[in-house]
DNA sequence: GCGTTTTTCCTTTTT
DNA sequence: GGAAAAACGC
């Protein structure tokens, strides 16, 4: 062996080193948090090159984030020796489709220059289906039906629609019919969604055999990252893109498997051994990125789940600090105390990272509020990104319209913006005439304009806009794309529309503004065009922008996902947030969120915060007067916890003020009686095991908080937050309860019929 | 058709 | 507590 690869595999321990090198067929590597999962990889591809000697654009890497496709790629760039021939394929999956169906988009009946619709257009699209299909939002929510839609499409091929999707729903026919509509709506746009792009990539592969092999000539070695989070479509075109004898190499970690709810599928990573015959699994156990103490609170957390594979980690990283649970009084107070423990490292010089992660996004309020009055530089990952921004989104849209025109929702989205004269009554038409026409709305409105008919006070300012968008689509291929952008923007008026608004927000736009022209300049360096502006801008991940540099981030615990820090802050630790009130139903969701905890917890590699408030300002129906801490929190041993109170301050009263909550009569107000909560004097007895924990009420405060826990009530009391079951209705959640003389009128929730008022003397309801 | 004010509803998690 | 829809007045 040449004294180079000594070198890069001396730094690796003996089962990393087999993974690297190990080449006689599939490869399964159960690889635990911190364990050099990314090293194995990258590692591995160096090898297959310098080593092996494989073509470098024979091998394909799939990654989680576009981020993570970068990051390897440098590291593999600097350990391969100079003068080979190509670059290594990384990417994700979506992107990988992406670039597969605009070469042959043709093929599947749409043009290369198809959309990319983001959740905003898919739930527009989803709205009009359900309007037209006569469904209430009080019995279907649109975005409700995306995300009923999306995990069907995750799950099957597009030939098994008809049959195989929903086919567990109660409501499956019903279903069946707003996904076709919706189907039907996005094609007649030459648009695709985030699942489209999966689903068509595979109905391309699986159907057209040329171009199957093709690509599976190209890719020879195939490396997944992440496995644990491929959902049924990956899993398919992971068989597509390779074929025996497999070159496969599959890395992930079942304890680390967080997006169920996109139809990730457990089932890929703990039934690999049966799809790929003769297959290796093998594991890497030892941790080094964390403390043992971090290690040891992690794993017993993860340890309660049933459906994994057992496995130890250990570590020979110091034992560290204790695990630091910290209790608060309310959000803000969760919110200051966080604060200050990160001023208080600071203050001792260290260049430390900090993360805050929160199960969702509002959550990070109180933490901007606190870091910004205490001058603690922070970045935020998330919540509003860039793209999301509606100047840019606007652009962006104009950018879609001119490479797509049949792009419904772009065009509908900046017709009048700036404001030229077209108002709804004229949307309105267009739009009727685009269906009976069988149009799309781009093709209408040219009608319109061209139309003697039309009185010229509607017809103007469509012709207007006509040949303003003809004249910009001219011009888009040939002009270089910052230039565009910047003479797009004068000339379409949004520059002139933000200047005469003059308002410190409009400014604040063309700021942004001019930011977005900037990073189109870097992205033309590259040789970007227009249309992988765009494409990244679709498919660009929060996490993309995550800046290891950055000292202090906030980010959701999804998005933390294959990050590290120093130092780790995982608030909002209570039952009903964290496990999230909608998984405390079934087994499988709360296991998904133990996963979720597991992640968050194994990102510290020093220091880990673990936070949670008694009171919670929420509007959520669900919520109920005092938290309990999360039962995560009584998974962690004794003897690696330490609690820190974060005292009661003066504020609880003001914490305790929910608008809903403020309309339900004091006496009224109850506990949640459900059986979810059924660890609550487990979790009381752990807070006085520590010391600390929730001392006894007393003296004056006791008047503030809510009234003590006491009985569910009789079978006629039903306080909010009781799940019933009504005959016509089915199963439901009381949201409030009045008293009017001597009857009670209840605002119930139900799961199939949305909200209903009912007397509860004549509404049958039943507890369950 | 446009701009301002009022009301509503909301909150899982993401490519 | 704030964005988006609806309502209202011009």
């Amino acid at each position: 062996m040449p004294a180079e690869s000594m070198d890069f595999l001396a730094g690796l321990n003996p089962q990393q080193r087999e993974a690297v090198t190990f080449t006689g067929g599939p490869l399964l590597v159960l690889a635990g948090a911190g364990s050099g999962k990314t090293r194995v990889i990258t590692h591995r591809i160096v090898y297959l090159i310098a080593e092996m000697g494989v073509r470098p654009d024979h091998i394909l890497a799939v990654t989680f984030t576009n981020k993570a496709a970068e990051e390897m790629c440098q590291r593999v760039l600097a350990m391969l020796p100079e003068g080979r021939s190509g670059n290594p394929r990384l990417s994700t999956f979506h992107s990988l489709c992406n670039r597969l169906l605009r070469r042959h988009a043709a093929r599947l009946g749409y043009t290369s220059d198809f959309s990319i619709y983001d959740s905003d257009d898919q739930s527009k699209v989803m709205k009009g289906c359900l309007q037209e299909m006569s469904i209430p939002e009080s019995i279907l929510l649109p975005r409700k039906a995306c995300s009923i839609v999306s995990r069907a499409k995750n799950s099957s091929r597009r030939n098994e629609f008809a049959t195989r999707a929903f086919r567990d729903h109660r409501d499956a026919d019903l279903y069946r019919r707003v996904l076709a509509l919706y189907d039907q709506k996005l094609r007649a746009s030459n648009a695709m969604d985030f699942d489209d792009l999966l689903l068509n990539a595979l109905e391309l592969l699986e159907e057209h055999d040329e171009v199957r092999l093709r690509h599976q000539e190209q890719t020879r070695h195939l490396l997944i990252d992440e496995y644990q989070d491929t959902n049924r479509l990956q899993y398919l075109l992971v068989k597509q893109l390779t074929q025996p004898p497999y070159d496969l190499c599959a890395v992930g970690d079942e304890d680390q498997s967080i997006y169920r709810f996109r139809g990730a599928h457990l089932g890929n990573i703990l039934e690999f051994e049966k799809d790929f015959p003769n297959v290796r699994v093998m594991k890497l156990e030892q941790n080094y990125r964390s403390t043992q103490r971090i290690l040891e609170a992690a794993s017993s957390v993860v340890r309660n789940n049933r459906e994994r594979k057992e496995k130890t980690l250990w570590t020979r990283n110091d034992p560290g600090d204790l695990v630091r649970c910290l209790a608060s009084n309310s959000g803000i107070d969760e919110a200051e105390a966080v604060g200050k423990v990160i001023l208080a490292l600071k203050r001792d010089g260290l260049d430390d990272t900090f993360a805050v992660l929160y199960r969702t996004n509002f959550q990070s309020r109180y933490f901007e509020e606190v870091f910004k009055r205490n001058a603690i530089p922070y970045t935020i990952l998330g919540g509003l990104s860039f793209y999301a921004r509606a100047e840019i989104k606007d652009l962006i849209a104009y950018l879609r319209l001119l490479r797509n025109p049949g792009d419904s929702m772009a065009l509908d989205r900046i017709i009048n913006v700036p404001a030229r004269g077209i108002g709804e009554t004229t949307m309105d038409r267009l739009r009727t005439h685009a269906a009976e026409q069988g149009l799309s709305l781009w093709e209408s409105v040219e009608a319109f304009a061209r139309d003697p008919e039309l009185s010229n006070r509607a017809c103007c300012p469509l012709a207007g806009f006509v040949h303003l968008v003809q004249q910009l689509r001219m011009e888009m291929p040939s002009s270089p794309l910052a230039a565009f952008l910047e003479s797009m923007a004068e000339r379409i008026g949004y520059v002139k529309m933000l200047e005469e608004e003059n308002s410190p927000e409009s400014l604040s736009r063309l700021g942004n503004i001019e930011e977005l022209v900037r990073a189109a300049h870097e992205w033309e360096g590259q040789g970007l065009s227009v249309s992988d502006f765009l494409d990244q801008a679709s498919l660009a991940s929060d996490s993309d922008n995550y800046d290891s540099k950055s000292h202090v981030t906030l980010m959701t615990l999804h998005s933390a996902k294959g990050l590290e820090f120093d130092v780790v802050f995982l608030v909002g630790m209570e039952e009903g947030l964290f496990p999230h009130g909608q998984s405390l139903q079934n087994h499988a969701d709360i296991e998904e969120e133990r996963r979720l905890c597991y992640v968050g917890m194994t990102r510290a590699r020093r220091r880990l915060y673990l936070s949670w408030a008694r009171f919670r300002r929420t509007f959520d129906p669900f919520a109920l007067g005092e938290n309990l801490p999360s039962r995560f929190l009584s998974e962690i041993p004794a003897t690696v916890l330490e609690t820190i109170e974060n005292g009661y301050s003066s504020r609880e009263s003001s914490a305790w003020s929910s608008p809903f909550q403020a309309e339900v009569p004091q006496k009224e107000r109850k506990p949640y009686a459900g059986k979810s909560y059924d660890s609550v004097d487990s979790m009381k007895e752990f807070l006085r095991r520590r010391g600390g924990g929730a001392p006894a009420r007393s003296g004056s405060r006791a008047a503030a908080l809510p009234p003590p826990p006491t009985d569910p009530g009789g079978p006629n009391d039903f306080p909010p937050g009781t799940r019933v079951q009504h005959p016509q209705f089915g199963e439901g959640v009381i949201l409030q309860a009045l008293k009017e003389g001597d009857e009670t009128k209840l605002n119930i929730h139900f799961s199939n019929f949305g909200r209903k008022k009912l007397i509860q003397r004549y509404s049958n309801l039943v507890k369950i």
